[in-house]
DNA sequence: CGTTGCATTGAAATCCCTCAAGCGAGGTGG
DNA sequence: CCACCTCGCTTGAGGGATTTCAATGCAACG
């Protein structure tokens, strides 16, 4: 499975993201100083072992971060979404993977010179720093899920994650694959499909495309997520 | 089952812990400015909903962060040793409960004084961002572990963290119980225990009590921590 | 219209969980 | 000093949720 890779670097500056409070120093200082980068679908954005430096956020598509056995078993810590930063590692090589899902614009700014802006700007410190700690509380929750949860829990969980994140409250446009979900979820490919198909037997949502997920029973769905 | 808290300040200064880097601004700082409290065995340090605002840095004992589903499921999403720092959260809730998995000594800061500092110490600043990192590498790590390794691969990985971070090659002091382990790993006290006596079988570990585990084969273990 | 990639569905197997009993060290009191 | 209790740990038997293996469906595309 050969990953298709497309580092080309589009003039001019990244599509507008929201930026819902205002004036954001580390957004606007990954605005300035970065630069947006299109990936193809299945693009390697960085790999394990690869130098760590930089410093990502998604401007369209949707990324995710990677982790792999040696014979072959991946497990996915995280998705991505316009708005989202991502490549926060402090270690001077990268220990995980991140591949665009779909094709994808992402804007890549220096990390060191981030955090020596951030050494100079407190206000940039402190949210770099917030960042970080939110990334960190989302992967507790998701162990939470992976250690705990059922498959239907699982499920439900994540579709109410992406409700929330994706701002539509009544369709939701899943950018990954089953095997994504799948390995994000810590089950099977087949699992999960045929979670999703008791799901809609049951009516709590219905699935129009394999990719659309319509929400019909949100406060069942709130309940199963826990 | 009734937890037994004891918040009592002790006089003097935390007990001294390994600082193999020299001076460590972040530690200093809260060697400096923290005060050192001791916690009974299964003492409660914080507890989810309540107020954020501190950062604990461990000086002697050990520390299990707690998640909790609402019918009682427990994941535990990591343990703090000795030098360790835990508390990283950025919400003004704590979203996760810390406890004391034995008696101990834990010096408390306030997070809000070393946010303060580290605006205006680049370098301090610099250092809490590269724990959090790091705590989030290692939670990306656990959810690997969570989401895609078997029981027997579970348990050589965490022996096989404990032995590095306690130290010792030999001899592996575990501070925690079945129970903790089971909910750390994602398994139930029954498979622990069975895990445990499967390795000791197979000549990989002895057993010479249930909290102290010998380490005999020290690859083949690491081979199955993958 | 065949190919290709992804998703769904079915049947059998497996690993881990659940339920239940037994063990052993440590503490307490008679 | 020993019986007895408690608590944590171990072990066994059976069951169940998820995986594995295999086949089919289906939409996009050349």
């Amino acid at each position: 499975m050969l990953m298709q890779v497309t580092k080309q670097i589009t003039p001019g500056r990244a599509p507008s993201v929201a930026r819902p409070f205002g004036s954001v120093p580390l957004f606007d200082q990954m605005d300035v100083m970065g630069a947006p980068i299109r990936y193809d679908r299945n693009g390697e954005i960085y790999g394990e072992e690869e130098p760590t430096g930089y410093l990502y956020r998604v401007s369209s598509g949707a990324v995710r971060i990677c982790r792999l056995l040696s014979d072959g078993r991946r497990q996915i810590s995280g998705f991505y979404l316009p708005g989202d930063v991502f490549g926060l590692e402090a270690d001077d090589t990268h220990r995980f993977s991140a591949e665009a899902v779909v094709a994808s614009v992402i804007t890549v700014t220096s990390l060191g010179a981030v955090l020596r802006q951030a050494e100079r700007d407190g206000e940039l410190g402190r949210q770099l720093w917030n960042v970080t700690a939110n990334h960190l509380a989302r992967a507790h929750e998701h162990m939470l899920l992976l250690g705990r949860k059922s498959a239907s829990e699982r499920l439900a969980t994540f579709l109410m994650d992406m409700r929330r994140r994706s701002g539509t409250s009544g369709t939701i446009e899943l950018p990954m694959s089953r095997n994504d979900i799948a390995d994000y979820l810590g089950l099977t490919i087949e699992t999960v499909s045929r979670t999703f198909s008791q799901l809609e037997l049951d009516g709590l949502i219905a699935l129009p495309s394999s990719r659309r997920v319509v929400v019909c029973d949100v406060s069942a769905l709130e309940d199963l997520a826990a």
